[in-house]
RNA sequence: GUCCCCAUCGUCUAGUGGUCUAGGAUACCGCCCUUUCACGGCGGCGACACGGGUUCGAAUCCCGUUGGGGACGCCA
């Protein structure tokens, strides 16, 4: 059976490039028929992991990513690593280390300059005594010879043994580290197939040698190259949004966001919208590219208003109230509106501001506008407009329509002598939706109260 | 610095030796539609990083250069 998982640490939300790492294990998982598995990775102890599980799992829920089973904690199994540990050091594969943090910290420093270290950091690989000092457990990599396998992604990796030093598997503190235990843990939890970031290609070598140390049997890899932003490098907090949640405060649908970073590293042909059914189906990692890509927010805005475009309208209505305080839900043009404005908008966000600009009786107007458009005819059109309108009853676009074509018939005058100062008497702008929609959303009485108030202001 | 990974329009990508005067999408520009702004339709701009090979033939294979990215923790 394919089972694949997702294996964040907690960092209180879900990051962007979390997310596809996520979908991609997800749509695999899901197309096989598998089982998708969500453990955190929380061995350091520091973080509120409880904060950090909901706002994982606040975000699986808002983009419909399930996991199966329950959730792993790392935090809550140092029992079963300690025994493995155990394992490993009476079989003379680990060893207790006794350098000091300050020694390491001279070899790290060296090592990051490109200097030979001043100390063996395999001091203690072959000391047989002990010492009354604090140690941690470290495992003993094989000196010389190749370690490969094959990603699925990157095809045959290979690295000199040598370049792979005694890593750290248990801290001082007993705490196990992340290159032990994930390899515990994915074989407890029977991972077939481990989609990650490819900034873990180095980790996996180590990993390698511990599933051997055991003897177990190895998942397949694949490595994602990462999602850069704009400008090429590593996205972080500074690029704007990498909270998942941050899109749906934006007001962008889960399904853009899942559509856009399902082509960020993966294509299908020509084809650009993917429904999540289409995904799971024609998914596979072994399609997966091997340059790493950019966030691209014009590519999103585009698939959010393909999404939005493609919404039922009851669907908007409950966002725009539940997320934007922006309630229509009882407002008798309600249809007419979101009609009209989700063909143009690029994020619901867009929309709440649109729909409040339309209700709302402009506080402004737009001084070029005026000077274009409010001359005295047009001041007189809309004069007579309104009492024109007087013994009429329009309600439905095609009504307004109708009036409007009579009104400028009867006086034989020019659409824009009377539809643009209409306009700007309704909304104080000259852009915005259909003329006749934006009438009749508003309905007779308001549209009057409008003029009124614009032609008692010039 | 060392090791590793990567390299097609600004961006996401198609492309696996000949069908490529390199296709699609987005962005941008123009035209049409239209009372406006959008949407939509049509058209345009725009790329195989460079240099060597291999081959009858290279975007595709090999080598080097350059450029970008990642890793180098008692973080994950």
């Amino acid at each position: 059976m394919v089972v694949t998982r997702f294996a964040p640490s907690p960092t209180g939300y879900l990051h962007i490039g979390g997310l596809r790492t996520a979908l991609f294990n997800w749509l695999f998982a899901r197309k096989n028929n598998g089982k998708f598995r969500l453990r955190i990775e929380d061995t350091d102890l520091s973080r509120n992991k409880q904060e950090a599980v909901d706002a994982i799992i606040k975000a699986f829920n808002w983009t419909g990513l399930n996991y199966d089973d329950e959730v792993v904690f790392q935090s809550e199994r140092f029992d079963i690593y300690k025994k493995y540990i155990n394992e490993l050091l009476k079989k003379g594969l680990a060893y207790k280390c006794y350098l000091t943090k300050e020694e390491l910290e001279k070899i790290r420093e060296a090592k990051l300059k490109g200097e030979k270290p001043p100390i063996d950091i395999r001091k203690y690989r072959d000391f047989k005594g002990e010492l009354d000092k604090p140690y941690v457990i470290r495992f003993k990599t094989p000196l010389e010879g190749k370690i490969c396998f094959e990603d699925g992604v990157k095809g045959k990796q290979c690295v000199d043994a040598s370049e792979i030093e005694d890593f750290v598997i248990a801290r001082s503190d007993g705490t196990p580290t992340y290159n032990f235990v994930v390899v515990i843990d994915d074989k407890e939890m029977g991972m077939s197939d481990i989609i990650r970031g490819d900034d873990h290609l180095r980790n996996t070598f180590k990993q390698l040698l511990i599933y051997k140390a055991f003897g177990w049997d190895v998942p397949n890899f694949y490595h994602v190259p990462m999602i850069h932003n704009e400008k090429g490098a590593k996205m972080s907090k500074r690029d704007g949004a990498v909270d998942v949640m941050e899109y749906k405060k934006e007001g962008y649908l889960p399904e853009a966001l899942l559509n856009f970073l399902v082509r960020l590293g993966w294509s299908y042909g020509d084809q650009e919208i993917f429904s999540i059914e289409e995904m799971i189906n024609l998914f596979d990692p072994k399609d997966i590219n091997k340059a790493p890509s950019r966030f691209n927010k014009e590519k999103l805005d585009w698939l959010n208003s393909h999404y939005i475009k493609n919404s039922p309208n009851e669907r908007i209505e409950r966002i725009l109230r539940d997320d934007f305080g922006v309630d229509i839900v009882n407002h008798d043009k309600k249809e007419i509106l979101i009609d009209e404005l989700k063909e143009r908008v690029k994020t619901l966000k867009e929309m709440a501001r649109e729909i409040e600009k339309i209700l709302t009786p402009p506080s402004e107007y737009n001084e070029k506008a005026i000077k274009k458009f409010l001359k005295e005819d047009a001041i007189n059109n809309l004069r007579e407009f309104i009492e024109f309108l007087k013994d009429k009853d329009p309600k439905l676009p095609p009504d307004w329509h109708k009036v409007m074509d009579e009104f400028l018939k009867q006086k034989e005058i020019k659409p824009k002598f009377l539809m643009p100062p209409l306009r700007i008497a309704m909304v104080g702008d000259t852009k915005g939706i259909d003329l006749a929609a934006l009438l009749s959303v508003l309905g007779k009485e308001e549209v009057i109260k409008r003029v009124n108030t614009l032609l008692s202001k010039i």
